[in-house]
DNA sequence: AAGGTCAATGCAACCGTTTGCTTTAAGGAG
DNA sequence: CTCCTTAAAGCAAACGGTTGCATTGACCTT
């Protein structure tokens, strides 16, 4: 049905190891040769199957990409990033999801770790020592995670949580507070750190649901500045704050973290630390393609929009 | 290296054929035989090689999905919703981006032609008559447009603006108006043609500053209900609108399409028509595995929000 | 008791490429 | 002119499964 490798070799007259070698060993071959067979196979419109090969050398030329939830729009920009990088080098990306799942992420390395060349595990849910086991099947690099042992790739968030606080220290904030994520999330750890001395309020779901209840502790505690650990925990709290009577920002300044709005489409706009999603899916799939060694850890910046505000006097 | 099917075959004391058989065909080989060679292949942990059994079989269990751009919060929810169908019958997806150019779009069609069992075409940019020719390589579902002779899956936008249009004509607007997508979209036509009479404004590119770009020419038209190509059209219009001291819903009512807003995220909360992507996701899927055959129309629906209200009187 | 059926399993070819080894022939060294 | 080296190409064995066909018994039938 296909032209396979034989097609061609018979189109050119010669073996069809000589085929395969115009392709994968070029210099192995009489360039005269190589460009009949060449043309012979652009002719005939032949691509090499990728299964057949992955058979005799082993490697697959795919890399799997798995998140906890594809339509998160945190995600997205990461998966573009690496499969766009992932394919200029040839390369397949297996893309899946695992619901948030422990036992849905396990399963789904555990069937991909033979059908491709690595993964990149993007805030993987389970914990560091099940990731090493199943690290042993396949190369592998963790994303927002220090897993030891491990290649990882960071968005330095404590970096960006200290730049929030900075800024909100700059604009007169005195009383401070951080909204933190839900329990046994790694980055809320990493952010919680970088705001030491900061009362944390929480943990919170990591939706709006969560920044809406979380905005009666927040105007009891009397913060004037507040972090939040995501931007839809921020636009939540935002919305709660509002319907407290609690303006922001002229009364509360509020910073979330990943930018994932389109600036303009709430008001106010949310001052927030992008993540450098491009950068780390590409950082990533370097590191599997063995472009790059060892972890990354990349910088966020502070975006400054309208939700922060000079400390009210 | 890995555990292959000879070695449960050895470690069963049976034919390789026979370890085979208990996992392609089990009703062919005895019960008794089959626990055990299962429990042998449990306990080595054997995984099929995907890319052996590809070869013999020539069925790849692979699907590629191509969508203009995974950043485009459009396609996410389908991406996954694809993909988790797909998995569920034991399908591997690959996700590819084409950053809405054509040639790549092309390019990356011949590349997987031969890789997978079938591609999901999303809102393609190519011509029909190059998918048609395309299609000759491999089974084909295109969704978002209507190809003759391929099995399409579509959301039925048309029946979503017909459904806006009334919304406002019930809320007593007599001038309405179509602000409408870019040139030589499909789906444009499509919303425009179901506006039947109805004055168009544009074309206009479908972001953001698309519709800001519109809102002189909405305010000018003397319109009071407004349909637009999509959401960030029509939050593009509000804010345009709003500069020009135009309130909404109060003198002007607003309805986008795609719902690709968290529901609060923006002032006011926009009345949209909600696409059906996650089951088009899983129809294009069914469609592929030949559980569904024919083209797929899909139900919008009409959420009422706040950006449309009672007509000025 | 002989012949037939059928379930269960074994056998071996094949899928499309790669690759270590062998063969061929041409060119260079002595 | 013979021998050696080497570039180029051919040969054939993998890779890990699947599958049509052959073989083997066990169980029926009559």
């Amino acid at each position: 049905m296909a032209v396979t490798i034989r097609d061609v070799a018979r189109a050119t007259g010669v073996h069809v190891s000589t085929v395969s070698r115009s392709f994968s060993a070029p210099h192995l071959v009489n360039p005269a040769t190589r460009d009949r067979v060449l043309a012979a196979a652009d002719q005939l419109g032949y691509r090499p199957n990728r299964a057949a090969r992955a058979l005799t050398t082993g490697r697959t030329m795919n890399l799997g990409l798995i998140v906890a939830d594809i339509a998160n729009p945190f995600f997205p920009p990461l998966i573009k990033a690496a499969q766009s990088h992932a394919r200029s080098h040839d390369y397949h990306v297996f893309v899946a999801d695992t619901d948030e799942d422990p036992r849905a992420e396990e399963e789904l390395l555990r069937t991909l770790a033979k059908q491709v060349d690595g993964v990149i595990l993007c805030s993987p849910r389970l914990a560091n020592d099940q990731i090493v086991r199943l690290a042993e099947d396949v190369p592998f690099v963790v994303v927002n995670r220090q897993v030891e042992g491990l290649p990882w790739v960071l968005m330095d968030v404590a970096q960006g949580a200290a730049l929030a606080l900075e800024h909100l220290r700059g604009l007169g904030h005195r009383r401070l507070a951080y909204v933190r994520g839900p329990a046994g999330s790694w980055t809320s750890e990493e952010m919680r750190a970088a705001a030491e001395g900061v009362p944390v309020i929480g943990p919170n779901q990591p939706t709006e649901q969560g920044g809406i209840a979380a905005a009666r502790a927040v105007a009891d505690s009397g913060a004037t500045g507040v972090l939040c650990y995501n931007d839809l925990v921020a636009l939540g709290l935002i919305e709660g704050l509002a319907d407290l009577g609690v303006r922001v920002p002229a009364d509360v300044s509020v910073v979330g973290v990943d930018d994932i709005l389109p600036g303009r489409l709430n008001r106010p706009k949310l001052t927030t630390v992008a993540m450098p999603t491009d950068a780390a899916g590409r950082a990533a799939v370097d590191l599997l393609l063995g472009a790059e060694t060892g972890p990354v850890k990349l910088p966020t910046a502070l975006i400054v929009r309208e939700s922060t505000g000079e400390a009210p006097r």
